[in-house]
DNA sequence: TTTATTTCTTTGATATATCAAAGTTTGATA
DNA sequence: TATCAAACTTTGATATATCAAAGAAATAAA
């Protein structure tokens, strides 16, 4: 057990950054220049037109710091344009634009590959519980 | 199963975020500056002394470049020493300090705890299933 | 032995993560 | 209404990740 223990933080480490490089290559090697994360950003506000980055932040697990960098390479790309929000001025409006809509449905094809990729030979009930066993460990590391 | 697909690799980068963040709180709060990361390289040269970098990137899972880095602030915190290694020129000898040795037990000590805590309520057999599945993404993704 | 290739490390550039602090705005309260 | 606390975003500082390129040394090949 002891070994196990020590063993299954290294495998998820491993497993998380293994898929993330190699969904990176994929999508370079498709020709785009986005990153995953970005891509989730923007994905996130097309989902939910009026979420705060706070949210955004909540939805895509990062830091309110990482989202607002994040959003300045995304504006700076022209994926995305910051612009006042209407009833809390605290806020800032996030407005895709078509470059942006069109990077997320290209994306998304991409990334739907990836996946399918990465979880061959690997079945539901599988899956399963390894996100049951993911939440508990998220639970655990609430108290 | 398209619904799990998508959530499984969510729930990986957040139980392996929270889990980090959790650990970094724990030994921040037991009073130690030192990270995970850190603490991981000094452990991996302590258990062998002659290792290069390159192994030491490759057993922690990481580049060449953050190991590099890493131990640049290691060095600075008085952890570890650079010395020239006897044989291989293009290599550097890293030389653990007692500061360094004495930190690595004393996080030890918070390391196990913090593992315990986060699988409570989790059986060995679930570990097990955890660890080969994230093998089999590990597989995956090589491809 | 000279040349070419490979290995090991470092450095630069850029992206992301985390914490803490600051700034503005809102909403609640006295 | 004046004030205070909470909410939202930004910024600064520092750590890590990734790629690419460069430099130095070791090894293989000609």
């Amino acid at each position: 057990m002891e070994k196990l223990n020590e063993i299954i933080f290294y495998t998820m480490d491993k497993a998380i950054k293994t898929y993330r490089m190699f969904a990176q290559q994929q999508l370079r090697a498709a020709g785009y220049k986005i990153t995953i994360d970005q891509w989730l950003i923007i994905k996130g506000i097309l989902e939910n037109p009026d979420i705060s980055q706070l949210e955004l932040g909540e939805k895509a697990f990062k830091d309110n710091a990482s989202v607002t960098r994040i959003i300045d390479l995304l504006v700076k790309a022209a994926y995305l344009e910051r612009q006042f929000h209407e009833t809390d001025r605290r806020r800032v409006k996030l407005i895709v634009t078509q470059a942006g809509i069109d990077i997320v449905s290209n994306v998304q094809k991409v990334v739907l590959q990836n996946r399918k990729t990465a979880l061959e030979g690997i079945d539901p009930t599988e899956i399963e519980l390894v996100n049951k066993t993911m939440n508990k460990i998220i639970q655990n590391c609430h108290t």
